[in-house]
DNA sequence: GTTATTATATACCAGACAGTATATAATTTT
DNA sequence: AAAATTATATACTGTCTGGTATATAATAAC
């Protein structure tokens, strides 16, 4: 059984997580976090460094349930093409695993945290470096049991493939459409089709 | 001739535009903008109502210009086929030219704004749907000549496209590197190649 | 159950925030 | 060039910022 105090900062982090993926490291202010957790500076303060901390391990948490999510789709039994395809599915409804955290972390925090917060910024660089990783990793399964051929090296393939899935990404959140996100994932899956399979 | 203050407006805009873009509109403070353009507080409140209005203008002057080199990219002489790829050569370099802007105006304000700023985030939202239409309009143009058939209207193919642009944008704008824009629109000009060519 | 320890609440900094009233300086108009 | 107008600088609001010192309350150890 874990400690209330350390109960405490599991909650802590769970409750700012969205507040400072929606806001912003900036835009969120100390007080808004008071407001959210119902809990005072005291406590805050008392588990926290301080503010970067605290917008560091909200990144961490909300980046971290991502890649576990990753894990599980790529992870489903089947061959690697299965499990592509399990992936294009999993984004083309995106929104219902990131609107509780309040967005889509990658794109929150990569955009907000360039030029206002180095450690933010690399972190976010990391979680993009282990999701290509992850993606590739299934790729390379894909070709070495002679499921497919791809064009170029696994890795640089899914990359392509996240740079796609993360512009439908953005443009969903710019234009509030969902229809971007479902959009390009159903070319994407034509793509994978056509591309892979042969 | 324009007046001394129409050119002291124009002026502020200018100095003021880089900033707002890249900084986000609660990042970037009043001081910062005295600072940046040698004034005080006096002349940007005697030119502009508030700060909002400020990174309302600022924003627009971005897109302004980004519309516009669109429209000289996608302006020159030639066949639609050509006026496209010089698109994807566009971005292909696109940092040269948003560097001077503080980075894509489109992505840094349209992630920035989501849930701080409506106005902001609508003009961007609406920047967004005005490149769709430049792109798509080359696009029908093309079909209507018999250059090329699409597989979807222009204007389906035109979103597309711009997604995976954008999404390149992206990815090199939180990673910090550039490859991510070469590639895609090395890959972008390849599936033009062969999905219109024929 | 009492004591030692730890966690949270309260009250408080000094500085920064957006915005304003007014005085002064620069530009237009005549 | 003088007068009328407009634009900018200065000095100042009240509020909010991240952060801290200390008192009080809750938990853990004995």
């Amino acid at each position: 059984m874990s400690s209330k105090a350390e109960r405490t900062t599991a909650f802590i982090i769970q409750t700012v997580a969205p507040v400072f993926n929606k806001h912003g490291y900036i835009g969120t202010s100390m007080s808004d976090l008071t407001e959210a957790t119902g809990l005072t500076k005291g406590a805050l303060y008392g588990n926290f460094e301080n503010k970067e901390a605290l917008a560091l391990s909200a990144f961490q948490r909300n980046s971290r349930l991502l890649l576990a999510k990753l894990d599980e789709v790529l992870g489903i039994k089947g061959n690697s093409l299965d499990k592509i395809f399990n992936l294009t599915k999993f984004y083309k409804y995106y929104g219902s695993f990131t609107n509780p955290m309040g967005g889509c972390p990658v794109l929150n925090v990569g955009v907000d945290a360039q030029h206002n917060n180095k450690l933010l910024s690399a972190a976010v660089a990391e979680t993009i470096k282990t999701v290509e990783g992850k993606i590739a990793l299934v790729l390379e399964s894909g070709v070495n049991n002679a499921e497919f051929r791809l064009p170029v090296t696994p890795l640089q393939f899914a990359k392509q493939l996240f740079t796609m899935i993360q512009g439908a990404v953005a443009m969903s959140t710019m234009t509030k459409d969902h229809k971007y996100l479902v959009n390009t994932l159903v070319y994407l899956e034509q793509l994978v089709e056509r591309e892979l399979k042969k």
